[in-house]
DNA sequence: AAATATCGCAACCGCATTTCC
DNA sequence: CGGAAATGCGGTTGCGATATT
């Protein structure tokens, strides 16, 4: 294509912001709004290129960020986001007001995989992601996967589920007859979506159908499901910590969910990491409702 | 106390997708 | 409609902080 990349490098910063360039893209935005990343850093008198002043933003400086101390019932709804939709960062930050996909990624990457290595998971399944699975890192696949994934246009939404048996879920034990998973599509987080506005919906009661944007790609989801029917999903078994594939129906709107393994079903609705299960906070409620939420609109 | 190893996190990079013209 | 530009996302890296030897 012979685009030019996002930044020339030639005499720009890189690395940690200052607390003046801070100022200055904070006090920038807060003038003329987010958007225009790439011009943003020229207008706003910052040597840095869009893509970094955009990411400091939405990582760090954008009003509403909680830092640090996730809780152990965010814990939990990652675990379990992550059941569902894999390594879609963007996605399960989506889920979790004040929290950013850098934040979860590496909080997932430092400190949930050791807990569930510890618990017994089995680690790696819950790192393969669909695209990962589909798109080969072009660092480890070589020339050749670099060159194959150059040519991929579109990413493929449906992937063979036996792909993703073979390399996870060992125990789905259901007719090998050709399964289609769907999978969520990536949703873009336009600029005038607040990542907390699906928790403002929630507690509002509002539920899905008028986020702006964000329910579109679930519906289309939806539709793309209705197609075959029948679609499967890894997810954790709260209870006994483990991951089981949940079998999910979708037929004329009705949702119905069996379980294939993982010991007793039943126990789906409890915490996955944690057990205190005493008190019950308002938050907690909320989670599990974003997290019923998703398994819906999958 | 110094050297080394490990950890955690902020930032970068490349690519995919969307938007614009 | 096609190409270029802009944006967004996920994987990875680099480095400071902390722990261990």
């Amino acid at each position: 294509m012979g685009r030019s990349p996002c930044c020339s490098k030639v005499g720009l910063m890189r690395g940690p912001w200052s607390t003046k360039e801070d100022t200055l893209l904070t006090n920038y935005i807060q003038e003329h709004g987010e958007g225009q990343w790439r011009s943003l850093p020229k207008n706003a008198g910052l040597l840095r290129c869009g893509k970094s002043c955009r990411l400091r933003w939405m990582n760090y400086l954008r009003p509403g960020i909680k830092r640090g101390n996730i809780s152990e019932d965010e814990e939990d709804l990652i675990v379990r986001l992550h059941g569902l939709l894999g390594n879609r960062w963007s996605l399960i930050a989506g889920r979790l007001p004040g929290r950013t996909d850098n934040e979860i990624k590496n909080h997932w990457n430092t400190h949930l995989l050791k807990k569930l290595k510890n618990s017994g998971v089995h680690v790696s399944t819950l790192r393969d992601t669909p695209k990962s699975a589909a798109k080969p890192k072009k660092s480890a696949a070589g020339a050749a996967g670099a060159v194959a994934g150059k040519k991929k246009k579109k990413q493929k939404k449906v992937v063979d589920v036996e792909e993703k048996i073979n390399g996870s879920e060992k125990a789905l034990t259901v007719d090998q007859e050709k399964i289609k998973v769907y999978l969520p599509k990536p949703m873009r987080v336009s600029p005038g979506f607040s990542r907390t506005s699906s928790y403002d919906s929630l507690v509002s009661g509002a539920s899905n159908s008028d986020g702006a944007g964000e329910a579109d790609a679930p519906e289309k989801e939806e539709e793309a499901a209705a197609g075959d029917g029948v679609s499967y999903m890894p997810v954790a078994c709260r209870r006994c910590s483990r991951w089981s594939t949940r079998l999910l129906r979708r037929r004329d709107g009705v949702e119905e969910d069996d379980f294939i393994m993982g010991g007793d079903g039943g126990g789906f609705f409890r915490p996955l990491l944690h057990h205190s299960g005493d008190s019950i906070s308002s938050d907690v409620n909320m989670l599990e409702k974003v997290y019923d939420e998703y398994v819906q609109l999958l």
